[in-house]
DNA sequence: AAGTGGTCTAGACCACCTT
DNA sequence: AGGTGGTCTAGACCACTTG
C-alpha cells in the first residue's frame, strides 16, 4: 500500500483548475468554501487559499469575502513581463552594447508628460534623449523626462558616459511602474536616429515610474524594427 | 499611550523597501535572514516570508535556499497586464461590437505556428481569420489557429456568428500562455481589412494558450491605429 | 448579523543549495 | 553537512461584504 503523501498547494491548485476545465466548476459557479475543500483534500484550510490566491491571480477565479469565490465567466489573458537594463539585454544577446547621448536639457514638461505622471500642473524637469546601439546597429532610442525633485542627482551625472536608463536603475528604485506598448511609423527624425525608413513600424514602450506617489521618470522607446516583448503566465 | 498595531505583511514589505531606497541595503547585499528580520519587526517569520515573496515577484530581490536574500543589482522592470475578451474591451470603451468571420478552413500548420506552439512535426489544424469591429470600424484582426486535437468541439461552432476568441475564452481555460507584442507595417491585404493605408503601423499581439503542454491555440491579433497595451506592477 | 476570505502566529519539517 | 528559504499545520482573530 502506498502512504499517502502529502498535498502541496500546487497540488491542490491544479486538482482546482482540472475541475474548472471539466467543467465540474463551470463558469460562473461558486466554489466550496476553502474549508470545506480542506476538508475534503485532506489539507490545511491555508494550503487551499494559496492555491485559489494563485488562480485569482491568474485570473481564472473571483474571491470576495462573504461573496465565496466564483469562476470567472469572462476570464482575461493575464501575463507577466520583464523589461531588462537596455544594455544587459544587448548583450545577452550577444552583442556589443553602445549608448549616445543625443541632447539633455532642463526643460518645462509637455502635456503629454504631465499626463503620464498624473500631474496637473507643468514642472521643470530634465529632458533627456538617447540613443542605444546593439553591434552598433541604433537598438533603442528613448525619449526620458526626469522629475529633479525626487532625483537630483541625476543632475549631477555625466549622461555622455551613462545611460540614464542604467544610472537610474541602479540608483532609483520604484514603487510604482505603468507600461504601455503601441505602435508608431517612423518619422523623419526618429528615421534618421533609428537608421530605417520614414514610415517603417517601430513598437514603443511607454515606462513610467515613481515612489510613492512622487514622478521619478517617463521614457518613450522606441525600438529598432523586429523588436519584441514576450510575457508570459 | 498608542498601543502597538500589529505588523501586516505589506508593512514588512515596505519598510524593506524603504531599506533599499535608503541604502541601508545597497544593490548587491545579502539582507539578514527572514528569522532575524522577523526577530527585529516582532512578527513571525511568515510574515517576513511573504514580504519577501512580494520582493521578489517584483523583481527587486533576489532569494536562493541557503544563498539567502539579495537586493539585485540589476532590478529589471516587470509588470503585468490583462487581454480581455475582445468583445467586453470594445463595450467597455462604451463602442458598438461587431464581429465578421472571413475565413474558416482546416489546414497544416505552417512553421511559424510550429515555432509558436514548440511542435516538431505539422500537424492538421482548423484556421480561421476574423474582424472585430467597434462602432462599424475595424478593431482587431484576428489570424488563429487551433488544434483540433485538444479541442475538436470547434469543428461543430457556428463561426460565423460567435467569434472563436469568445468561444475558446468560455469553453477552454489554459494553463499556460506566452503573450509577444510587436509592430508590423499594414500589408496590401491588411491594410484593406483594417481600413487603413498601407504601410500603416499596426500593434501586433501574439497569444499562444497550452492545456498541461498540449497546445490550444494561437492568435495573430492584429489591432487598429492608436490601440495600445497597458500593464503595471 | 453572519458568513467568507484574508492574515497572523508558532512550530515543525522539507528541499535545495552553497560551502 | 549545514544553513537558508519553502511549505504545511492548527488555531485564532480580523475585515469585508452581502443577505
Amino acid at each position: 500500500m502506498t502512504a499517502p503523501t502529502r498535498l502541496s498547494w500546487t497540488d491542490v491548485r491544479d486538482e482546482i483548475r482540472l475541475r474548472i476545465l471539466n467543467r465540474t466548476f463551470a463558469p460562473g459557479d461558486k466554489l466550496p468554501r476553502d474549508n470545506d475543500l480542506a476538508g475534503e483534500f485532506g489539507c490545511a484550510r491555508t494550503t487551499v487559499h494559496r492555491a485559489m490566491q494563485d488562480l485569482s491571480r491568474n485570473g481564472l477565479v473571483e474571491r470576495r469575502r462573504k461573496g465565496g469565490t466564483h469562476v470567472r465567466s469572462d476570464p482575461v489573458t493575464r501575463a507577466t513581463f520583464d523589461i531588462p537594463i537596455t544594455r544587459l539585454e544587448v548583450e545577452q544577446r550577444g552583442s556589443k552594447y553602445g549608448y549616445q547621448l543625443i541632447s539633455r536639457a532642463t526643460a518645462t514638461t509637455p502635456t503629454s508628460v504631465m499626463r503620464r505622471f498624473g500631474i496637473p500642473h507643468p514642472d521643470r524637469m530634465l529632458h533627456v534623449k538617447a540613443l542605444h546601439l546593439a553591434d552598433d546597429q541604433p537598438y533603442i532610442l528613448e525619449d526620458r523626462w526626469i522629475d529633479t525633485d525626487t532625483t537630483p542627482e541625476i543632475l549631477n551625472v555625466d549622461l555622455t558616459r551613462d545611460s540614464a536608463n542604467e544610472w537610474l536603475v541602479h540608483n532609483k528604485p520604484y514603487s510604482r511602474v505603468e507600461v504601455q506598448f503601441s505602435a508608431i511609423n517612423a518619422d523623419k527624425e526618429t528615421a534618421e536616429h533609428m537608421a530605417v525608413k520614414t514610415g517603417d513600424a517601430l513598437l514603443v514602450i511607454e515606462r513610467t515610474t515613481w515612489v510613492e506617489s512622487n514622478p521619478i521618470t517617463t521614457v518613450l522607446s522606441i525600438t529598432a524594427p523586429g523588436y519584441h516583448v514576450s510575457a508570459r503566465n
